[in-house]
DNA sequence: ATGTAAATGCAAATGATTTGCAATAAGGAA
DNA sequence: TTCCTTATTGCAAATCATTTGCATTTACAT
C-alpha cells in the first residue's frame, strides 16, 4: 500500500484527504513496524502539531475499516497498527524489548485443517504471533 | 490442571489457598473455555458472594505467575483467562457470537523456521488464532 | 488460641479509547 | 475565487477495563 493508493481510496469512498489523515499515512509509510496509537500521536504531530489523539483514533478506526491500516492486540495489551500489505504475513514480538517484525512466512497453509471441518468451523482470518528474543536482545540475560 | 494440583502449587510457593482463589479455581474448572474478567467475576459471586475485582484481577495475574492461568488477547480487545493444559493448544474464535475453542493443532511444529534463523531471532512461545463462523453461526448471515 | 503476614474490600486512580458538541476545514458549485 | 454544505477536528468530559493505596480481615503456623 502506497500513499497515492491510500488517497485514492479515501477519495473512492467518499472521504476527505484532510492533513492528520495524510500526515498518519505519511507516518505508516516510513514506519514498517507496528506502532501504538501514542506512538502514532507524536510521531503526527512533528508533522501537523497540535494533532489531538481523538482524531487520530478516528482515523485510524477509518483507515482500519477501509483496508488501509491493520490492527494488532498483542500481548502488551496494548494496539498497535501497521500500513496494510498485500502480502499476507505474520509476527515476531521481542518480550525484552517489545519490537515487532513480519515475518512472511504463514503456517495456515501447511497446516492440516481437518480438525476445523470436524468442527465445522469456517475459517476466515488468523494470526499467528511468535515470542521470543529479538537478534539484538538474545544475549542480555534480563 | 485439575483443582488439586493448582493448589498444591500455591502451598508450594508459599501463597495462601484462600476461598476466593478456590472459587476461582472452581469456575475454571467447570468452564472448559476461555472466559473475561467480568464473566470471571459473575461466576465466582455465585460462590463467594461480594468478592470484588480487584480480588479477582489480583488472583487472576497470580495465578498466571503460577503457570496456572494464562491469558489471551483476542480481536475483541478483552482479555481471555482459560485453565493451563498440559497440552500445547491455540484458538478458534467465531466472529459473530465471539465464542473461543480451543484446538490441539500446533502449526508451528510443522512449520518451517529458516526464517527465523535467518532474523537471529529465539522463539519461546508462539499464538496462533483463527477468526472464523463456528459451526452455529455460519448459517445466519449478520 | 494467638500473632503475623498475606489477602481482601473499598474507593479512588489510571490509562487507553470514545463521544458530544461547537468550531473549522475540505472540496464541489456558483 | 468565493460561498456553501457537510465532514472533520479540537476540546473536554465520559467510558471502561484494570490497578493501586490503605485499612480491615483472614489463613495458617506457632
Amino acid at each position: 500500500m502506497d500513499k497515492e493508493r491510500a488517497l485514492e481510496i479515501l477519495k473512492e469512498k467518499g472521504y476527505k484527504c484532510t492533513s492528520s489523515r495524510e500526515a498518519i499515512i505519511d507516518v505508516f509509510i516510513k514506519n514498517d513496524t507496528p506502532r501504538k496509537a501514542n506512538e502514532i500521536l507524536d510521531m503526527v504531530s512533528r508533522i501537523t502539531p497540535g494533532i489531538n489523539f481523538s482524531t487520530i483514533y478516528r482515523n485510524l478506526d477509518l483507515l482500519i475499516k477501509l483496508g488501509i491500516v491493520n490492527k494488532l492486540n498483542l500481548e502488551d495489551g496494548f494496539s498497535h497498527y501497521e500500513l496494510s500489505k498485500g502480502e499476507h504475513h505474520h509476527h515476531i514480538i521481542c518480550k525484552l524489548c517489545g519490537s515487532v517484525k513480519e515475518i512472511d512466512l504463514c503456517p495456515f497453509k501447511e497446516m492440516e485443517k481437518e480438525k476445523l471441518e470436524e468442527l465445522g468451523f469456517e475459517p476466515l482470518e488468523h494470526k499467528f504471533e511468535i515470542y521470543g528474543f529479538c537478534s539484538k536482545c538474545k544475549h542480555r540475560e534480563n
